[in-house]
DNA sequence: TTTATTAATTGATCTGTATCATAATATTAC
DNA sequence: GTAATATTATGATACAGATCAATTAATAAA
């Protein structure tokens, strides 16, 4: 990883976000703390069991939020532009509960935690703000374990590619840079089982796929996919 | 349901909760919007699909937070004493996306969802607290992800039965109010299997079973179980 | 108490998905 | 271009855990 050029956070398209409740002081103070770092695909943004160091927004790219246990490693959850990487830990002191991957190469800000903890007891607007960001991801969070633990194969590979459409790529007509093999990982089942998954949706005509192009037909279908 | 009398807010217990931020006008407001009910054990304490109306305090009692799809219910964590639900829905103006039901008889407060926000609005401290106590949710709610991801039967009944231990009824020997068939819910397997896994740790003498009461013996191998 | 009802256990079988093995395809190196 | 390597797909088998069926134990009712 390494720095970059970049405007201001008073210039920064992120303003969009809770940013905008920030007075022009206190966005010259984030500003001052923070990074503009571009990961490499496979990169760690952070590291399962060091301390939390930043909060990090991804500008662009992709990500995985993944838990490493004995048993192996799982997917907690895929993260595209916009996200906040770090909210989770806020005013946790502890380690690092989870790892970030970069699954493509992603532009992110990184902001110092303390700075940012400290916007946060400053302005109430800015908390709840953040607080409500935090509240998608439980809400994701929910819903994947949901996912993993109510649906077979068939409609957890629905759900991952229902998140593509909808929220990473914005069209039923996509082009990923996930390889089978990490679309296995987020869905937890085995490469073989994707496969097998894939060519069946295929044979039903719910999707059309072309190597790491796909073409979402009948979303009805892969939305009742259990 | 029914109300109680109780003491007001500023003479509650859960001001060792991020309530001691709150001033004496603000806990005046926020007392004034305050509910003490009792749920029966199998009442809902909110229902998925519904708008949002409460923050409700656990004072005592057990509950679940289950997600309800169409191919059955999944439990998405056990809560007892201290615990705040609605927290993450605040600021997120839909409907409920889950449901709570009391698995024990349960005294609850509750506070107006309006009321609350804008007591979070105000005073940012009293934000960042229950910041940290959404923080606490989202980190459980991974550590659950990754439990019924990669952990089989006997992983996931380990981790209920430290989870009572340690967070319920902190003790190593404790009687549960919970059925074979609430467990079997909470770790996602069938009641023959719990059983079954039951049987497997008691004669590998991790534990002793005795109807509703348990006594965990080898904490470290319960720990380990995969 | 005895009976009725529900909850928990145990056994036999079935099924979804992992794993292992192999083949086909795509990508990269030369 | 061809060879080497990595990725993806397909087939055969194995296994964890669900489901179905029957039994036993516990609880509630009479």
């Amino acid at each position: 990883m390494r720095p970059e050029t970049h405007p201001p956070c008073k210039n920064c398209t992120c303003i969009s976000t809770p940013f905008r409740f920030l007075n022009q002081d206190e966005l010259a103070y984030i500003n001052q703390n923070r990074l503009e770092i571009k990961f490499k695909k496979g990169e760690n943004l952070c590291k399962q069991g060091t301390p939390a160091s930043h909060v990090i927004y991804l500008r662009s790219g992709l990500i995985k939020i993944i838990s490493e246990e004995n048993r192996g490693n799982l997917v907690l959850s895929i993260e595209t532009s916009g996200y906040f990487l770090g909210l989770q830990v806020l005013f946790k002191p502890q380690k690092l509960p989870f790892s970030a991957v970069a699954s493509e190469d992603t532009l992110a800000c990184l902001w110092d935690m303390n700075a940012f903890a400290e916007l946060i007891k400053r302005n109430a607007s800015f908390a709840a703000g953040m607080m409500k960001q935090i509240n998608d991801d439980i809400n994701r969070s929910y819903q994947r374990i949901a996912t993993l633990g109510l649906k077979h194969v068939h409609g957890r590979l629905s759900d991952l590619l229902l998140s593509l459409s909808v929220h990473v790529y914005k069209s039923t007509k996509f082009t990923t840079s996930l390889a089978r093999k990490d679309m296995a990982e987020i869905t937890n089942m085995s490469p073989e089982s994707l496969s097998r998954v894939l060519k069946d949706m295929k044979d039903e005509k719910l999707l059309k796929v072309n190597g790491k192009s796909f073409e979402l037909i009948d979303i009805k279908a892969l939305k009742k996919m259990e």
